[in-house]
DNA sequence: CCAGACGTTGTT
DNA sequence: GTCTGG
DNA sequence: CCAGACGTTGTT
DNA sequence: GTCTGG
């Protein structure tokens, strides 16, 4: 799955590599190594624009945890994370999402926690986190959705998302056995743009990583906690 | 019809 | 809002 | 995803 | 054990 990532480019370099505009919203952040759900983090949409039929890029902050319009409370988002590209076209939670919201979530990489077999009679061992990035150090685009939702109390918009999700490939499937999907750049705009598309198409678009294209190792514990952060976070450290 | 959930992963 | 379960 | 709390009353 | 918050 993906409950932990990195997302550590500015925003000039995001403007540049997915050609997005800051949307007028747009809140700067810092580089984040250890983004967790209820976080802002960068997400790329596309509006319709006024006079071209053609959609525009805009680069906006979300919260990360789908808030679906009709929730009485963001808590909700909590465990809007992720959503099954299996079942995402008919989820009430998502539905609407993705016939008409869909996103790109830019990632230098995620993290997975790996759980060995205990042995007969042992207790468990600690979970070891591993960090997954592109060998070519490239940005990653992770599908996504995004929704907004009326905070009434503080009168103000509320725009979150998530990242969907896929059955592991064999080379990474020894980490984990749910990863992340994404989108190469050549289908960045038939996913983004919000006209009604076949579900078929539309996971037609989405790919696991390409087979070698990414790197995995294991990293330290220290990004277990949340309140850690920093590029210590992605050095590998020795294998078991 | 109304009430209540709306999600994923992992582990057992 | 929309789906599922009773 | 992991870490940390998990509760109430009354007093400051 | 299970829920909430980050």
């Amino acid at each position: 799955m993906c409950g932990r990532y990195a997302t550590t480019q500015t925003s000039a370099t995001l403007h540049q590599a997915f050609e997005a505009d800051l949307a007028t919203s747009f809140v700067e952040l810092e580089a984040d190594y250890n983004v967790a759900p209820t976080k802002l983090a960068p997400v790329v949409i596309a509006r319709r624009g006024d006079e071209s039929a053609s959609a525009r890029r805009e680069l906006l902050t979300a919260r990360w945890g789908l808030v679906p319009s009709w929730a009485k409370d963001p808590s909700i988002g909590n465990r809007m994370i992720n959503a099954r590209s299996e079942t995402v076209a008919d989820k009430p939670a998502f539905k609407k999402a993705f016939a008409q919201r869909r996103a790109l979530v830019p990632a230098d990489g995620y993290y997975e926690w790996y759980a060995a077999q205990p042995r007969e009679g042992e207790k468990k061992p600690a979970k070891q986190p591993f960090y997954i990035t592109p060998k070519d150090g490239s940005v990653l685009a992770m599908a996504g959705l995004y929704e907004f939702w009326k905070d009434r109390e503080a009168d103000e918009w509320v725009v979150s998302f998530t990242i969907l999700t896929t059955t592991a490939e064999d080379d990474l499937g020894h980490v984990h056995e749910r990863m992340p999907l994404f989108l190469q750049p050549q289908a960045f705009d038939e996913w983004l743009d919000p006209a009604p598309r076949s579900t078929d198409e539309l996971l037609g678009l989405l790919v696991p990583a390409a087979p070698g294209r990414l790197d995995a190792f294991p990293v330290s514990t220290a990004v277990n906690n949340v309140r850690n952060n920093g590029p210590e976070l992605i050095v590998p450290i020795a294998a078991e």
